[in-house]
DNA sequence: GTGATTCTGTTCGCCAACACACATAAGCCA
DNA sequence: TGGCTTATGTGTGTTGGCGAACAGAATCAC
């Protein structure tokens, strides 16, 4: 995390783009545009026009709701296993929701104009982001269900689980202040549900960094819902031989 | 002129279908098939594989999600404006969710393989599943945000008002019970909330069934989110107008 | 190094929703 | 009509999360 990685990685870091046939990526590969993403950046404004789409390959993003009050929950998080901008393809112009960056990291955007010529060739492309899309709405429902039915220290552990998928080590950079906007809950709420979890030796933490100590640990303290979602985007997007998977 | 009751209504009291271009129309309509559900009828378990796809007429379906410990939560809902068996087109050939009839009523229902084949024609039909589909996701990530921000009350109005823009009358045929475990709460909670709404002279019900008197004031009762999705839904299913951007 | 800023820990009262238990009432039908 | 089933009402105690307020600790800027 340290490192000063400034090279540009590449785009096959990004499995949807990984998934595809050379022969589209070829067309594709020239007008993937390299970009940077810092910590809070706002990639969407709810209700917003699209100009790109996005591929993170290093970066994790998160699609926000925002409340009429200002109150924001997270309903989906996006990591080098998915894109950003589904909704262009489903003929909403507009997104209804906010997209930040919750991890700053490397990744490609692409003018939506492009991706929808791919999309609308009908082909391997088009299969590929439906598929994506049946995998985002599960990961929403379930959100959805998880609001409803488990306790912040449940959901702090699927939220932790899900994030370290998406990252090379297993340390976040992270106030608790900001995972209480992801998880939508009052701060303190995250700093007693990681109080516990660090007195029983699954993560530590320190201003700001959250590393995590006893994978598996946090997997039986977390609901159902990590792994629900997990194999969910297994089945539908293990494209034949990868099995790398979230 | 056949029994009133059993008659068939017309395929075009689907949103969805009448939205078609005839030419659409004439191919699919030899191949609509004319149902009749009963209230709690199962039309998708969680897992099991899709062979129809249903355009609600009259009656009003509901997506289920089910727990481990066999709770569970409506994350979407579907009645005329809409239909069940978007994940077919998506390319998961089974459902996340349990699928469920919640208020009786007709419909018609195709085989996925039908709509597959339409849908692959890349023309109108496309473009009308996946502007449903995008609203079909910001249904359910409202679901999401209300389920974790607001009350029993705000989500019980919530959820009269979108169910009464399904039905032709203001009566809705329903338990207490049902209606709980619909928003995945415990009966007495509605309770609660119903006998709020009725001694604020909102509604008014009777063992099973209820009565929505004023309208407005459950509005003025409900959170945001009814307004949200009825806004969403209508800018992207907005017949005729297929141009309608922004 | 020092002071300012930001992050984290903790407390208190409060309320919505929960689980459980049981009382009453409405409708069904024999 | 009366008895049975099912739906609804109510009460008690518990809990998880909220809001607000503040104290201490870590890091940053100068």
């Amino acid at each position: 995390m340290g490192n000063f990685k400034t090279a540009p990685n590449s785009p096959l870091q990004n499995h949807i783009l990984a998934a595809l046939p050379t022969e589209v990526l070829d067309r594709l590969t020239p007008h993937l545009i390299f970009t940077k993403m810092q910590l809070g950046d706002v990639l969407y404004e709810s209700g917003g026009l699209l100009q790109h789409v996005y591929f993170p390959t290093t970066s994790i993003l998160s699609l926000h709701y925002v409340m009429e009050n200002g109150a924001t929950s997270e309903i989906a998080g996006v990591g080098n296993e998915g894109m950003l901008g589904i909704s262009i393809l489903m003929g909403g112009n507009t997104t209804p929701s906010r997209a930040i960056v919750q991890t700053a990291g490397q990744g490609y955007l692409l003018k939506t104009k492009l991706l929808m010529e791919e999309f609308n060739r009908g082909g391997p492309m088009m299969r590929l982001m439906l598929r994506y899309t049946q995998a985002l709405i599960i990961q929403i429902s379930q959100t959805a269900v998880c609001n409803r039915h488990h306790t912040v220290e449940q959901q702090l552990c699927r939220w932790l689980l899900s994030t370290l998928d998406r990252l090379p080590s297993n340390e976040l950079t992270m106030t608790q202040e900001l995972v209480a906007s992801m998880l939508g809950v009052r701060r303190e709420g995250i700093t007693e549900a990681a109080g516990d979890l660090q007195r029983s030796g699954l993560i530590s933490y320190r201003r700001g960094h959250i590393t995590v100590i006893d994978r598996a640990g946090l997997e039986r303290h977390s609901c159902e819902c990590y792994n629900v979602v997990k194999n969910e985007f297994g089945r539908l997007l293990s494209n034949g031989q990868q099995h790398k998977v979230l």
